[in-house]
RNA sequence: GCCCCCGUAGCUCAGGGGAUAGAGCGCCGGCCUCCGGAGCCGGGUGCGCAGGUUCGAAUCCUGCCGGGGGCACCA
């Protein structure tokens, strides 16, 4: 259990004891250190909800609350309750924290099945910097959910159903008109090896996009070839099955040099049994009907301050579309999967695209009021000028080129500070990888999901200031404390009452854990996260500057502090996790 | 036209109705007999504007100004 929640409870008990609903208790970090180290403003809500005095109630709030593990409760202004922590029961909860594998964090009640659903990366084309956020966010927001005990499947999501793939097979076939693939008397087997490179894809699929706006018969040959596709002809299906796996592979090895996992590798295809019945069912039960030779579905309700278009369910010319997907995939997931709750980590340029397709899942009768559907959407990434990040050439930059521009520069970081100079090149590679992937996680992360921000490669990959470098540098340190305290024979003891303001600092830090990665679970905000770890080296950095542990004589208090640097460590390990950070042992 | 998001310090960004709104960078000054100085300590300026709700508003509501985005047969 997390301080936190201690604190609340105790008083929450105070103010059940006077007859006030418990709720009222609840206890957060003070916004005035000077005053106390938490504070607790309950009386003023009850207050009014009771129709008595503010003061008055917290006066008897502070006489009711069971005050063994303080050292002050005071009232003050018109009813705030500020609460300082006796030394020995703050050094008493960091010891409770160290022999809590999970710090303090508690476990959700009940957990939930969960799909993060964060990639969207596309057949045959290369992840570029839009995808970096989805990445990076919904990498997060999984590892936390997960954390906090959901049950919790990521989802890449691959775009693999829609026009594109019409457009690379009749480009395929226009090239290749003599393979089985488009061989309609063929019956098979198809070759097992792919007739395709990745490479080959990526080379011809922009040409193909290119015909379709520039020639109508290959346009009208692209859709039929994605209708058809969808309908299932085999030669189609298998070469598109080639396609699929050769851009997977390939998909994977960025996400693997981002340090990102997918439990699951599914698509806008994987739902592909389901569409038929799906549609058959919506027009059978009145919910869709045909407008413009198309199958739509009115979402709009009669109470919307907004105007929500129809649902597309079905183009004029048959194809289903990715409204329709999503909406199947929903049911697939439940049906399937187990889902209660699904979260959208997609651009929030998406929101009204979600908005209708949970209204559809909704009104369908697929998702229940107990399903949660959310579109947690994410903010872009800008250039120096603030807009769109983009290259010199003016296109999307590539999300591969992304990551080595900065290894590069963290590679260089490392030279101008002189660090990691006489390791391994094998080890220094490393690291230098492992910096520049803190930097560019962190310069995204410390942000909220929400907003766009500036990427910029300087600032991100500095070792001075709020970056992912620091971070690291962080727990460099800290790990060199306790190496050279193991090879001096010492043994981390018991977390001793705080000797001075720094450890106490340190401590009371330490002890806010649970709320930060309780408020990222609850808000998907990794940022709290973010900001916690920050926040934690730098309190780390103000105690090591105070207290200079190696040279201590009082053994006890020596053996104290590395108990509280072990629990640094341990903290600060578990937070960058959350944040997908990998950290060097020594750099 | 309608809808959504945003506007906080010189710059980049945090701030889930609570006291005196914070951090990083930059700028000025101070601190090295000591565990990694990439550090620590000190220094100041700001919630776009106008109303409203509330004991209390950067936060909720309305309007205006400014910026970004979205509006069925692409994903």
């Amino acid at each position: 259990m997390s301080l936190l929640s201690e604190l609340s409870s105790i008083f929450g008990d105070a103010f059940e004891k006077i007859g006030l609903d418990r709720v009222f208790g609840e206890v957060v970090v003070s916004a005035r250190p000077d005053l106390g180290q938490f504070q607790c403003n309950g009386a003023l809500p009850a207050a009014k909800s009771a129709k008595r005095n503010p003061r008055e109630l917290a006066e008897e709030v502070i006489g009711a609350v069971d005050s063994s593990r303080f050292s002050d409760v005071s009232l003050a202004g018109p009813g705030f309750i500020n609460i300082t922590l006796a030394d020995e029961a703050l050094a008493a909860a960091a010891e409770q924290m160290r022999a809590d594998d999970r710090f303090g964090v508690e476990l959700a009640a009940p957990p939930r099945v969960t799909i993060v659903d964060y990639g969207g990366p596309n057949v045959a084309k290369e992840l570029h910097v839009g995808h970096l956020r989805p990445a990076i966010i919904g990498e997060s927001i999984k590892r936390t959910l997960r954390f906090v005990g959901h049950d919790v499947l990521g989802d890449t999501h691959l775009g693999d159903w829609g026009a594109p793939m019409g457009q690379l097979l009749a480009e395929l076939q226009q090239r290749h008109p003599e393979w089985v693939y488009f061989d309609k008397s063929f019956d098979g087997p198809y070759p097992e090896a792919p007739p395709v490179t990745i490479e080959d894809l990526q080379e011809l699929y922009p040409i193909a996009a290119e015909r379709v706006a520039s020639d109508p018969m290959f346009a009208a040959a692209a859709r039929r070839a994605v209708v058809e596709l969808q309908n299932g002809r085999p030669g189609y299906l298998a070469l598109w099955q080639h396609m699929r796996d050769v851009s997977v592979e390939a998909i994977k090895a960025v996400y693997d040099l981002l340090g990102v996992e997918f439990d699951l590798w599914y698509g806008e295809s994987t739902i592909k049994d389901r569409l038929d019945p799906l549609v058959a069912r919506l027009v059978e039960d009145g919910i869709a009907y045909e407008s413009d030779g198309a199958l739509i579905v009115d979402v709009a309700e009669p109470d919307d301050t907004k105007e929500i278009p129809p649902l597309m369910l079905v183009k004029s010319d048959g194809a289903t579309l990715y409204t329709t997907w999503d909406v199947a995939t929903i049911e697939d997931r439940i049906e399937d999967l187990g889902a209660e709750v699904m979260i959208y980590v997609v651009d929030v340029r998406q929101s009204l695209h979600f908005e209708q397709v949970f209204r559809a899942a909704r009104k369908a009768g697929i998702a229940g009021d107990d399903i949660v559907l959310e579109h947690d959407g994410n903010g872009t990434v800008n250039g120096l000028d603030g807009k769109p990040l983009k290259t010199r050439e003016g296109g999307l930059p590539l999300l591969r080129a992304l990551i080595d521009d900065v290894v590069a520069r963290a590679e260089r970081r490392l030279d101008e500070n002189d660090l990691a100079t006489d390791y391994s090149e094998e080890e220094r590679t490393e690291i230098a990888r492992a910096v520049g992937l803190a930097a560019l996680k962190y310069g995204d992360l410390r942000n909220h999901r929400t907003s766009d921000y500036i990427f910029d490669l300087e600032r991100f990959t500095s070792f001075e200031g709020k970056t992912g470098p620091y971070l690291l540098y962080g727990v460099v340190r800290i790990r060199s404390i306790l190496r050279e305290a193991a090879a001096r024979g010492l043994e981390p003891g018991t977390i001793l009452a705080p000797a001075n303001e720094r450890d106490r600092g340190l401590m009371l830090q330490l002890l806010r854990f649970a709320e930060a990665v309780g408020r990222a679970a609850e808000l998907r905000a990794p940022n709290h996260v973010a900001e916690f770890a920050y926040e934690l080296v730098a309190e780390f950095s103000r105690f090591y500057e105070a207290c200079h542990i190696l040279s201590e004589t009082d053994q006890e208090r020596q053996a104290s502090w590395l108990a509280l640097v072990e629990l640094t460590l341990g903290v600060l390990h578990a937070a960058l996790d959350l944040l997908g950070i990998e950290s060097p042992d020594r750099m």
